[in-house]
DNA sequence: ATAGGGTTAG
C-alpha cells in the first residue's frame, strides 16, 4: 500500500478550484484524505467554493449538505456575501420558497443579514415573478436598513416587468426625493423601460439628463438598450449613428451590441447588412457567441437554408451554439411539418452536449399533437413530465382529445396515469374523456379509462 | 453575483 501525503486544507482549495465536475468536487469535499480518520480542517475558503460550485450546478441537496456541515462550524463568521450566492441560485432555479428559507436561516450561520441579502431576496422573488411577495417582504425593510439605490433598482425592475410604467416613474421620484441618488443601473432600467415601449425620444431625453443634470456616463447597456429602440422603429441609420457615438466615447462594442444589430437587420430583411455587420465584428476581434449563433440560425431558418442553420449547430462560427438555438431549428422543422427530422435532432442533443429545456419539450410536443403523431408525442410527453417539465395545456387536450377522437385506449390509459401522477389532469382533461365515454358505442374500454380516472 | 443590455417559445 502506498502511503499517499494528506491533503492539505490549503491543497483542497486549489483541487476544488480546478475540478470540473461538480460531483466529483462533492466527493473530494465530503471525503479529501480516504485513508486517514483525523478529522479534517476545512478552511472556509473550501466551503465557498464547494458550496459556488454546487449552486452553479444546481444540485442543491449536495449543497444544503455542505451548509448545514458549515452551519455546525463554530470556528467560523460566515461572509454575508456567500448567502446572497445561495439565494440567487434558488432565485436562478425558480426556487423562491428555498430563497426565502435561506435568508431566514442566516443568523444561525452566527452572521446577521443586511439590506444586502435582503436585496438579493428581493431580486430572487423578481425572478420567480412573486409581485406580491415582494410587496409584503418590502414592509419588512426597516429592520434591515433604508431601502437604496440597489433595493428602488429592482422594485422599479419589478414595474417595467409587470408593464406599469406609471409606478416605475413614481418611484423614480420617490427615490430622489428620499436622498438616494439614482446611478447608472437606474437608468439602464429605465431606458430599457422606455424602449421597450417605442418611447425613443423619452430614452434619448433620459440619456441626456442621466449626462447633464445627474453628471453620469452612458455605459454599454444604456447604450444598447437604444439601439435597440432606434433599430425596433426601423432607423438604422439613427442606430449607426448611435454605435458611431460610443466608439467615440472610448466603450468597447461588445458581442451584445452587435447581435442586437445583426438581429434587427435580419429581422427587417436586410440581410447583406446583417452579414456586414457581422463581418465588421469578427474583424473588431469581438468574437461571436452563443448568441450570435442562435441570430444565424433564426436567419438561416427563414431562408428555409437547414444546411447552413447545422452548420452553425455544429460549430462554423467557432462557438457552440445553446439549446435556444437547437430550439429554433426544432421549431421550424417542425413548422414544415419535418416532425421527423425534428425528432432525429432533440434525440441527438444528448451527444452535442446540450440538454433539451421545457421549450424544447413543448415545441415537440406541440407540433406531435398538431400533426397527429400520438404514438410519438406519447413518448415525449411522459419524458418530459418524468423531467418535471409541464406542457401546454392547450396541446394536452388536444393530445387528450385526440386520443379519444381515434379511440387509442391503450394510449389513453398510460398518459392519464402520468397525468394523474404528474398532477396535471385539469377540467379539459375530463370533460374529453367523460364526452368520449358518452358517445362511444362500445363502452368497455372506455369504463376502463374512467377507472383510471376515478382512481387518479 | 446586491441591481441594468442581446437570441427561441408563449
Amino acid at each position: 500500500m502506498v502511503s499517499w501525503k494528506p491533503i492539505s486544507p490549503f491543497r483542497l482549495c486549489s483541487l476544488l478550484r480546478s475540478q470540473k465536475d461538480p460531483s466529483l468536487a462533492f466527493q473530494l469535499f465530503t471525503n479529501p484524505n480516504p485513508n486517514h480518520d483525523r478529522p479534517f480542517r476545512y478552511s472556509l475558503l473550501s466551503y465557498d467554493l464547494i458550496i459556488t460550485k454546487l449552486g452553479r450546478a444546481k444540485m442543491f441537496t449536495q449543497m444544503e449538505q455542505i451548509l448545514q456541515q458549515l452551519q455546525r462550524e463554530t470556528r467560523f463568521q460566515i461572509p454575508e456575501p456567500l448567502f446572497c450566492h445561495v439565494i440567487s441560485f434558488y432565485a436562478r432555479a425558480r426556487l423562491p420558497a428555498r430563497a426565502l428559507h435561506a435568508f431566514l436561516s442566516i443568523p444561525s450561520f452566527r452572521c446577521s443579514p443586511s439590506l444586502k441579502s435582503f436585496n438579493s431576496l428581493l431580486h430572487a422573488l423578481l425572478t420567480c415573478r412573486q409581485f406580491n411577495a415582494m410587496s409584503q417582504l418590502m414592509s419588512r425593510v426597516h429592520h434591515f436598513g433604508t431601502p437604496d439605490a440597489c433595493t428602488y433598482n429592482i422594485l422599479i425592475s419589478a414595474c417595467s416587468s409587470q408593464g406599469h410604467v406609471e409606478r416605475a416613474w413614481k418611484l423614480f421620484d420617490e427615490m430622489r426625493q428620499r436622498g438616494v441618488p439614482p446611478n447608472v443601473v437606474t437608468f439602464g432600467i429605465l431606458t430599457n423601460l422606455l424602449c421597450k415601449n417605442s418611447l425613443v425620444q423619452e430614452a434619448f431625453k433620459l440619456k441626456e439628463d442621466m449626462e447633464r443634470g445627474f453628471r453620469l456616463k452612458t455605459n454599454v447597456f444604456v447604450y444598447t438598450n437604444l439601439i435597440k429602440g432606434v433599430c425596433e422603429i426601423g432607423d438604422f441609420d439613427w442606430a449607426f449613428r448611435v454605435k458611431d457615438e460610443m466608439v467615440r466615447n472610448n466603450l468597447r462594442l461588445d458581442a451584445v451590441v452587435y447581435n442586437t444589430l445583426i438581429n434587427a437587420l435580419f429581422k427587417a430583411g436586410k440581410k447583406e447588412e446583417g452579414f456586414r455587420v457581422l463581418e465588421e465584428m469578427k474583424n473588431n476581434g469581438c468574437k461571436p457567441d452563443a448568441v450570435t449563433c442562435n441570430v444565424l440560425i433564426v436567419e438561416h431558418c427563414r431562408q428555409n437554408n437547414f444546411v447552413e442553420a447545422y452548420r452553425v449547430l455544429d460549430g462554423k462560427e467557432g462557438v457552440k451554439p445553446d439549446v435556444v438555438g437547437y430550439n429554433v431549428v426544432i421549431g421550424w422543422l417542425c413548422k414544415q411539418g419535418k416532425w421527423s427530422k425534428a425528432v432525429d435532432l432533440f434525440h441527438d442533443m444528448p451527444r452535442r452536449q446540450c440538454a433539451p429545456d421545457v421549450v424544447t419539450y413543448r415545441t415537440l410536443f406541440d407540433a406531435l399533437c398538431q400533426w397527429m403523431q400520438f404514438a410519438e408525442a406519447g413518448l415525449i410527453l411522459e419524458e418530459m413530465i418524468f423531467k418535471g417539465f409541464v406542457p401546454h395545456a392547450l396541446s394536452l387536450n388536444e393530445f387528450v382529445e385526440g386520443l379519444c377522437r381515434e379511440g387509442k385506449f391503450e394510449l389513453l390509459l398510460t398518459v392519464l396515469n402520468e397525468l394523474g401522477r404528474g398532477g396535471l389532469c385539469n377540467e379539459e382533461t375530463w370533460k374529453s374523456v367523460v364526452s368520449m365515454v358518452c358517445t362511444r358505442e362500445n363502452m368497455s374500454a372506455p369504463f376502463e379509462v374512467f377507472d383510471t380516472l376515478v382512481l387518479a
